[in-house]
DNA sequence: GTAGGGTTAATC
DNA sequence: GATTAACCCTAC
């Protein structure tokens, strides 16, 4: 199969051997773009990255090279990525989904490529395209599971304009994130389910006390699912 | 653009 | 197998 036109290499990263590779090439989409990647570097390695429409610019070189140079654990690596942002390199999803795929400090293995069946519509809309997948399915847009850091922003978002008012929050607060205003929302509800009510028999992502308490705080000012007028 | 039901993969 | 979280679909 012909490799879809996502890479690229800049002088640096031809330098770290760094460079850009689609990790399911069966299954990439119709953007051409969608789905999982992976930056492997010269040293062995990796980064995985899920993002949307992205495509790798100098300052995303970089930002590995300086991180080859002083090799950060995960712990510190975000605000590492803060502090590199803020000096003058170019907000980016990388920098909203590094810190979470840095496959060296993962303790189990890759995790699968999430699908989504197809629509008939595709077919119908795009037959003259050439079907790249295998059995009726494509890759999902995101595998990204949401960090407490990302949980705390939403949060600061809700606390400022309340519930429902998903593309204001993302402009304000995940501008450059790979989360949609849908995600935002779809996220809210979860934390609802998981906290506000109170009757899930495990959650995934433990947060911190106090945020948990703000999360309720929030449920109990701003009600959702909003009451609709019938 | 949002709400809320539905689907899927990950996790327990 | 059941539950959770992320994502999809679509009426409004």
């Amino acid at each position: 199969m012909e490799q879809p036109e996502i890479s690229f290499c800049s002088p640096e990263m031809e330098q770290a051997s760094l460079f850009w590779m689609p990790m399911q090439q069966a299954e990439q989409g119709l953007d051409g773009i969608l789905g999982d990647l992976e930056l492997s570097l010269g040293n062995g390695t990796a980064y995985g990255l899920q993002m949307e429409n992205y495509r790798a610019r100098d300052d995303d070189a970089v930002l590995i090279l300086k991180l080859l140079e002083e090799p950060r654990d995960e712990a510190d690596l975000d605000e590492w990525l803060s502090v590199s942002i803020a000096g003058g390199l170019h907000p980016s999803p990388l920098r909203d989904t590094l810190c979470h795929y840095q496959m060296e400090c993962r303790k189990s293995g890759r995790r699968g490529v999430r699908k989504r069946r197809t629509s008939p519509w595709d077919t119908l809309f795009f037959r003259e395209i050439p079907p790249q997948r295998g059995d009726g399915y494509i890759t999902r847009r995101n595998n990204s599971r949401w960090t407490a850091k990302e949980v705390k922003l939403l949060v600061q978002g809700v606390s400022k304009f309340g519930v429902g008012r998903w593309s204001q929050l993302k402009k304000n607060y995940f501008k450059t994130s790979v989360r949609t205003a849908v995600n935002l929302k779809d996220k809210w509800r979860n934390l609802m389910r998981a906290y506000k009510d109170n009757v899930q028999k495990y959650i995934l992502l433990e947060l911190d006390p106090p945020l948990v308490e703000q999360i309720r705080k929030l449920g109990a000012k701003h009600p959702y699912p909003k009451q609709r007028h019938s």
